[in-house]
DNA sequence: GCAAAAGTGTTTAGCTTACACCCATGT
DNA sequence: ACATGGGTGTAAGCTAAACACTTTTGC
């Protein structure tokens, strides 16, 4: 009865957002066609939360704080064990990398992945590619990556239900319609927006109103909400099918 | 940017049944009012799911394939890393574990423990002590193992109502008052019979029947089932409250 | 007969759905 | 004026909670 204590620990990273309506994540592409999720190894002063929150910042420059950050599972077989966790990000803070990525910056992504194959120095590009695309088909990531990315995405399927997960993909202050956009694309489904509107306006704490309201946009204003202080949805909404 | 290539990884597990309709969970007494969560080290050969199935069968006897084992989540700080695994036993076969338990047989219970402190080759007690004591007396467990088995009674009150989680509690054959009583141990409440009893039979594929009526005992004889092949239930039960 | 548990029927209240309709802005 | 999206009202249909009631056993 040998103990193991050679195990190598890392965490890989699912991170979703929705980019014009549609629900993307964000993969590496380390050339050849061949896609992975971010992660990298656990440092020796972080723990497992830490070196997830490290990866996302690294990719993303994103504080953790604005984040939503949760464990998946974990993955893999000893001595060589991976830790997947699941980060939601505001679809305006996504913009971003995407746009400086065209603009030849992106040599600040740099990702430390622990590669069976030959990594080379070459720092890998970091892009949002549609989840269904990557879901349709399986040999798109390497490794077992397409199954962790699957199962993150169940994750979060399953969460906009009865948790406020989706106002993770919005920004601070966003509109019922922006909340009703990220539930169509995450859940890849139409939504009525009169009973969405109801519905969650009348979800106890899901939304606070900030006073504001939308200008220069096409239609009638609308009314800016906040996330309200609740980690359970109730009622809960349900999916349709 | 030094890679923490000393990891050990450990499994835990939460094992929990319904004995006399009351949720319990298997903890060990290493002396001194010392309480753990069942597990011990991943051995070379084995992954993970695989070195939780043996320690519930070093504990319990039970092969893989009677039991619920699913994963919870990953706990700890590297180089110190413990997967938790959440195992649901049918309340018959958990009796045998307490009876020869009483029997003084109990050398059968053997656990690898991997402890910091000065673990010795007293081979710890095993026994079912009720959820709701546990989890009250935040104290009662070493370790983080009051949180892992918080994490796993919760894990496990919200898959009864999307999953059939329940029949896991219940023996091969089983009748629908049965079940309702799982249901009131596990989320400790009070099911109207009759509503209950229309719920599960008209819930698509959750029970078979058998053709089999129970013969002995107080009242009218019930039908007897069998878990259908589902792993969701439609529609899903609604626990009040 | 009586107690106990299984199982069915019925009523009622609440909730979801579909959609008619009005509101407030940009063009 | 008209298109566009925001927001409210309402009726039909479905679902769930409460409970009266019948069935079938053990004692």
């Amino acid at each position: 009865m040998v103990v193991d204590r050679n195990a190598t620990v890392a965490v890989h990273l699912v991170v979703l957002t929705v980019l014009d309506d549609e629900l993307v994540a964000l993969v590496l592409i380390e050339g050849r066609n061949r896609l992975v999720l971010p992660g990298g190894p656990v440092l020796d002063d972080e723990d497992l939360l830490g070196a997830a929150e490290r990866e996302l910042w690294d990719l993303t420059g994103l504080e953790a704080s604005r984040v939503h950050v949760e464990q998946l599972a974990t993955y893999g077989l000893p001595p060589r064990v991976t830790v997947a966790y699941l980060a939601v990000v505001p679809g305006a803070a996504a913009e971003l990398i995407t746009d400086t990525d065209g603009a030849a910056d992106a040599d600040d992504v740099v990702d430390e992945y622990d590669d069976d194959g030959g990594a080379d120095d070459e720092a890998p590009e970091a892009e949002w590619l549609p989840v269904d695309e990557l879901l349709s088909s399986p040999d798109s990531l390497a490794f077992d990556h397409h199954r962790i990315l699957g199962d993150g995405v169940e994750r979060a399927r399953c969460k906009l239900e009865y948790s406020p997960l989706a106002t993770a993909f919005c920004p601070d202050e966003f509109t019922i319609g922006d909340l009703r956009r990220v539930y169509q694309a995450v859940w890849d489904t139409a939504l009525d927006p009169r009973n969405f509107h109801r519905k969650v306006s009348g979800t106890a704490d899901f939304l606070v109103e900030t006073g504001r309201i939308t200008a220069g946009e096409s239609g009638r204003p609308a009314r800016l909400y906040r996330r309200g202080d609740v980690d359970r949805l109730h009622p809960s909404l349900q999916r349709p099918g």
